[in-house]
DNA sequence: AATTAATTACGTATTTATACGTAATTAATT
DNA sequence: AATTAATTACGTATAAATACGTAATTAATT
């Protein structure tokens, strides 16, 4: 019986190597690359195509969920096994859509952890605790009604802030800690305009204060890349 | 040969059991306890009494520096290495401060690791990388004068910013997003009162916005603790 | 080409925060 | 008891941001 190779990527050596000892004791795993960012693990996994990639999130460069979105085009047939501290039902459900087949926490044990790659090399989707069921198959009643029923996705997690491109961009500047009038100043555009746009962006994301949008683009760090 | 007792603390279980799987790999390294902050640190060094404690600076309920400064207390001859994601030299001083031996990052080898601890072990200070030597010297060379260059502390590194004990009630306020009316609400005061210690804090802090001032409170968690 | 979405920017109004200085009162330290 | 530090709060002034609405222009989509 073959090993499961997988890649690993996180940007901190020492939990990679912790992960590739935890996994490799079990002997039916085999860490065949690291990869220090999203970049990299996508670089890797278009030449070595692994069985599983197992991803961070939060990584320089690239991101896990944008690198897991990338696998489509690069190795089709490697999944990715999310690994995160975050448990938040949006970073889950975002994980889904960028065509993730599993979703675990830094919290997982040896055991999960084993049984979650089986479970996904099998092809099936592994989402650890008891929110799993429930995500999942809320995430699927949601495209099951078909696109009669994309209007009503804010209804239940709100992944998609409908945030523009020139927002984003803004957005990453006041997130830098600019004022208004460098940013103007940066774009050579009217402070007027740029009030106008740090307007429409606190409204779209449901903030009040600068301090809520830092929190929340710290949680959502897709929503400025 | 005895083998090195030591107790690890970190809030997440996938790093203590990759750190503990790696240490004990090498065989001189046991790891007879683990804790998941800090103060269960601590109550695990009081009764156990390692050779050294391993802990991660940023966990709930107690932190790593302050569990720490803790150990003279509770197991004088138990020596502290940190092991942080962070490597500002303010984190490095203040955990030199609270009595820590030795301070790697996570992206520390395996090798450097078991290096740190047997030296660690000798009596020596352990510190990663270039900065070490430096960072400790002049550490030192500050406190060589005696209590007349006390006096020039804030001419290395900042570390202590002289909030006040009220300062740090309205700064955690304000790190939660508060505004000041509703700080003057809460705490009873006039909303100038609240101005005014806003202004005095972010003086001492040398920041110059709410971001900025965001950014070094989560850099430096301390500031409020 | 028509329609839709995004971008730009203003009017009007208000709120909030920043900035500096002064000073009385209270609490802590010597 | 005297001194120092912290707390409280105001005057004065200004800058900056929030909030809502309107609308022209440009870019993208159908």
């Amino acid at each position: 019986m073959d090993t499961i190779k997988v890649i690993l990527a996180d940007d901190h050596v020492i939990v990679r190597n912790g992960i590739k000892i935890l996994l490799e004791s079990e002997g039916e795993v085999e860490v065949i690359a690291e990869a220090s960012n999203g970049q990299e693990a996508v670089d890797k996994v278009k030449q070595l195509k692994p069985d599983i990639l197992i991803s961070d999130i939060r990584m320089p460069i690239m991101n896990g969920l944008e690198a897991t979105a990338e696998l489509k085009k690069v190795s089709p047939d490697t999944k990715t096994l999310i690994l995160s501290m975050h448990d938040d039902e949006e970073y889950i459900i975002k994980s889904v859509e960028c065509g993730a087949s599993g979703y675990l926490l830094k919290d997982t044990t040896k055991e999960e952890f084993v049984k979650a790659l089986r479970s996904i090399l099998e092809g099936h989707k592994y989402f650890s605790g008891d929110i799993s069921d429930v995500l999942v198959n809320g995430y699927l009643n949601k495209n099951t009604g078909g696109s009669a029923s994309s209007s009503d996705s804010g209804t239940m997690v709100k992944t998609d802030y409908h945030i523009t491109k020139r927002e984003k961009q803004i957005l990453q500047l006041v997130y830098e800690g600019h004022s208004n009038k460098e940013i103007a100043d940066e774009l050579g555009k009217s402070i007027r305009t740029i009030e106008t746009h740090r307007f429409n962006i606190m409204k779209k994301l449901g903030v009040g204060n600068i301090t809520e949008l830092i929190r929340k683009i710290d949680s959502e760090p897709y929503i400025i890349s």
